[in-house]
DNA sequence: CATCTCCTGTTATTTTTTTCACAGAAAAGA
DNA sequence: TCTTTTCTGTGAAAAAAATAACAGGAGATG
């Protein structure tokens, strides 16, 4: 049985939601209550608990340390997840600091640049190494995730070293899309066609929908 | 007919590779290039440029200056689109500078933060503003479009002034869902998701795959 | 205890999205 | 001019995803 990928987002919002909310010792959640908490519908949710294979208790829902516990068993790595990240430039600096405070389990062991200046600086506690270093530290610390910071130009070389180093899965938020071999897993993170999207969709829901006339047969 | 949001993401796509690569005076593209460019099939480009209205031509593809005119009259704003930016945190930096490159079409036109001492710093020569004159730039500019990139705490506040003042599409960048009315476009893009999605199937593709004996029926 | 209510678990249905497949067009070559 | 090749445009089929629907269980209520 093989998960699919919005099903794990789903998760991962999931657990994140219940780990913000303050719940405590024994609490329960209902799937309708998760269900609001991400604008889904009460189905879709225990559609997905189910895929977890956690079960719940009718009338007081499902048990949330429980929840949180078995949807970790299915995402987490157990040893962890070690990370690199290439691209210290201002998106690569934002996305050490968010690695800062969270994840345990995601963790960053290296942080690149080819930028000779850069070199050595530490940026929220993670201290830049030169591209050269790369593959040895991939390979001594078993890396097998790393997030692309770098413009376009770069990444699909930066990829293609990751990929030989040994890296399976890649975040890519360089505006390009990365060719991989077959059995990687590349997430892309688009940030220009998130904001032409909104800006596109924002103003066709809002606007004249439906000209009337035509009944709005979509 | 209404644009699906998997369209108007990949026709972004399209036209911005077509721009990154230089093509010139009356160039043409297959759509099986296209294709390769973003890793998809021809039919599906070809389906995306049918909906977008453009013809291309047997044996030659399609125009690659009709084809960005075409897909810009669609996903573009005729009078441009003007954004707001809440939260000047190393992220709201970043997409400060990402945002000054690129994009004259979508202007930022207004960059905010509730912290005091970050008032009036100028950040990739944009000006940080207090959160008071919010609905005063949203109002003035005609501001369509916003971005939030706050901690997910001041998130749904945030998001709720923007909405009143009248926002219609947002760009959320807070970890944490936002509840909107019917009618607003909001686009999540989950850093923290990405990371753990990857982390999961990326060790789940490379991993010990379809056990063989099962023939592997997905 | 009987009933009512409000949950879960899962199957069935619908909707959306992608892929396939092929007719038709046009250049190129013989 | 006739044939071959290699495109596009699009209906039909398939696959994936979301939604609805409902049987069954368990607490609450009287």
């Amino acid at each position: 049985m093989t998960l699919s990928g919005k099903t794990v987002e789903r998760l991962s919002v999931y657990r994140r939601l219940l780990a913000m909310q303050g719940f405590s010792g024994d609490d329960s959640v209902y799937s309708h209550q998760l269900a609001e908490m991400v604008s889904g519908t009460a189905a879709q949710v225990r559609r997905d608990l189910m895929e977890v294979g956690v079960t719940g208790h009718s009338k007081r829902g499902y048990r949330v340390d429980h929840l949180v516990e078995e949807i970790g068993r299915l995402l987490d790595d157990p040893g962890g997840s070690r990370i690199v990240l290439v691209g210290v430039g201002d998106l690569g600096r934002a996305l050490l600091r968010f690695m800062k405070g969270h994840h345990e389990r995601l963790r960053v062991v290296g942080a690149f640049d080819s930028d000779p200046t850069k070199i050595g600086c530490v940026v929220h506690g993670y201290r830049c190494r030169p591209m050269n270093d790369l593959e040895r530290v991939i390979e001594d610390e078993r890396v097998g995730v790393a997030i692309i910071a770098t413009p376009a130009e770069g990444a699909q070389t930066v990829c293609d070293r990751l990929v030989a180093a040994g890296v399976r899965g890649v975040v890519n938020f360089a505006p390009s899309p990365l060719h991989v071999p077959e059995g990687i897993w590349v997430e892309r993170v688009d940030i220009a066609t998130a904001l032409e999207k909104v800006a596109c969709l924002g103003r066709w829901t809002a606007g004249q929908e439906a000209p009337a006339e035509v009944d709005g047969t979509n």
